[in-house]
DNA sequence: GATCGATTTTAAAACGTTTGCAATCATCCT
DNA sequence: AGGATGATTGCAAACGTTTTAAAATCGATC
């Protein structure tokens, strides 16, 4: 719109076309006395170069997309938010620029992925929250379309980019503390929705139980679909007003457990005293509910952060074997859990 | 990068690439038939426009720009994220893209704002939170560039296109509220900061009270600089244990509420009992906190969405005045406010 | 002083669109 | 029939870069 052109310059500097575009781009084939004399002069005439040329002819927008997922009435989440933070972050620090491709009502979000794709408006993608059979990753692996993933599959043989908190070993480290305060019946309160992440955090608990062999142990699931709220409350209730009570309530991620406390409350049950709640993601609102919710730090914005830094790899790069990688939640200790309730407690 | 381009497509049909182009836009000039055929024949071949290709001669690029606002070690919060939801949604609307700029440390957020103007790479940009003396608004007016602003000056002498809640008339409404349910001891929980939110909101208290012209209406007010827990929680106690403690007292926004809230407990005082709080903004969290925050909602999504329409306009009618709106928000009547207590209460 | 190499620069072709203008073609009017 | 008119379509330039291949310049060597 504004600035001048590199011919323009050119003329000014009475040197052709493309031996300016060679001094700005530090081409050592352009003598040094040239190339500062062009560096310095565009400089002084604030010449900014045309994204559009350079992208038409070199094939890359510098641009990487994120199709905004939609969730029915919902705003951006905690989890959302951190990770944008985090995907801007990680991508100024190499250069590149964040494009937000919203979908419309009525679109499905594989068709709006598709047309960031097609479009050649951004160099690789970002894929949020991986589902058990996910089209967008076909679709990306089929047009071999550089993109990383946060999440993974269910089991490790499809080879694509993604980093993944390990919740596996984080929900058996929630279910080894409660079982050390006494707990023996546990409720998780988890999600009908077929994201690998459900399977992965269920698993994680799973295998911690049979780790420890108690046959003592109980644990009690109930799901709801994710975002439907009335749902979610009844399958909390469902296991708050059982006719045996957990006494240590999971969930999934802080939202439900933040459901569970206040469901607890409106049934009148004392947290920890009488029911002990732990979450997952440590979101804003943990922190602020009374008394304060247990939970895991999943390093979301960190996690973006380092996500960029792997898309970058890749689109540069292009490795030859994909990239991995884990990252291990930490415990956030609040007030939601203690130690069982009642006469047993053997501590 | 991938598909096939208009050459390609034009070949095949057998004709010119300027016929398709022109029949793909829909050109009354080519014969409907053409049309029709060159358009089916787009869609069985998967056919996407390159985008660089269209910018680079249109000189538009489809996309708005928005510059992250930098907030020390914090997140989207939740403003940012209704935010960025909803200026999708609008924008999309009008098929355009959400280009987010991130600021990266150590820059400044005008540095990163003129790098998103001169590089050519957005059509106009949205700046959100208006500052007493912007120089982002500044810099764009100086340079004639599209934009719109979530927010308002103080005078409305400044020629520029916003959009931004009534505050003015809400924070009025808080004071009726509250006054008519007996209180007439205020207290305000302010911010330090420049933004000039901060001065409509209290000007709309301010405005309130000398209409009401009651003498014995005392309104205290503390302020702490925005996210700096440490000095809010002290402003806030600043007011709870004040010699004379106000029965009723004012966020200026929701976070400042909830602090309040979470003061207020700790203090032992019950809400709304011994206390009533309001706040400003309606965001999620308020809905939790015990025993839900009464607040205003501000339509922040919905705003966006309307500053996606009104940018959009600007950018392709260029009107010769400033467009401008008020939206009026709508009270969020919870639990966190009752009638004044003690012996006085003359309802 | 011509020749060979090395160094430096230039010219021109791409990249994939849009769009003003020219060319073609059928149709209509007198 | 002969233009004239209007509807379609084709041609080619332009947008601002990067980059390949070729040309120009320069020093130095024989």
């Amino acid at each position: 719109m504004a600035g001048l052109t590199l011919r323009e310059l050119a003329a000014r500097l009475d040197i052709s076309v493309g031996t300016v575009s060679r001094a700005l781009s530090g081409d050592p084939a352009i003598a040094l006395k040239t190339r500062e004399r062009v560096t310095e002069a565009a400089r002084q005439y604030g010449y900014v170069p045309n994204m559009a040329a350079r992208q038409l002819v070199s094939g890359r927008s510098g641009f990487v997309g994120f199709v905004m997922p939609v969730r029915g009435p919902n705003f951006i989440d905690s989890y959302l938010g951190e990770f944008l933070t985090g995907l801007g972050e990680g991508l100024v620090e190499h250069g590149m620029d964040l494009f937000i491709a919203t979908v419309p009502a009525g679109r499905s979000e594989l068709s709006v992925l598709r047309h960031v794709v097609e479009s050649g408006r951004a160099d690789g993608v970002v894929v949020p929250r991986i589902g058990e059979a996910d089209e967008r990753l076909a679709y990306l692996l089929e047009r071999k379309f550089p993109f990383v993933a946060h999440g993974r599959m269910l089991d490790s043989s499809a080879a694509f980019n993604w980093l993944d908190a390990d919740s596996v070993s984080a929900f058996g480290e929630i279910f080894d503390l409660l079982y050390d305060l006494g707990h023996r019946h546990f409720g998780l309160v988890s999600i009908s929705d077929p994201m690998t992440f459900r399977h992965l955090r269920e698993r994680g608990l799973r295998d911690a139980i049979s780790r420890r062999g108690d046959p003592n142990v109980i644990l009690d699931v109930a799901s709801a679909p994710r975002f439907d709220r009335g749902a979610t409350v009844a399958a909390v209730n469902s296991l708050i007003h059982a006719e045996r009570r957990p006494t240590a309530m999971i969930g999934l991620f802080d939202e439900l457990a933040l459901t569970i406390m206040e469901e607890a409350s409106r049934a009148g049950l004392s947290i920890p005293r009488d029911l002990s709640v732990v979450g997952f993601d440590n979101i804003t609102a943990a922190a602020y509910a009374p008394p304060g919710l247990t939970t895991f730090e999943a390093h979301t914005r960190e996690s973006a952060r380092e996500i960029a830094g792997m898309l970058v790899t890749i689109i540069e790069k292009k490795p030859a074997s994909p990239l991995t990688k884990l990252i291990a939640p930490k415990l956030v200790a609040r007030a939601s859990h203690g130690p069982v309730p009642g006469p047993v407690g053997k501590l």
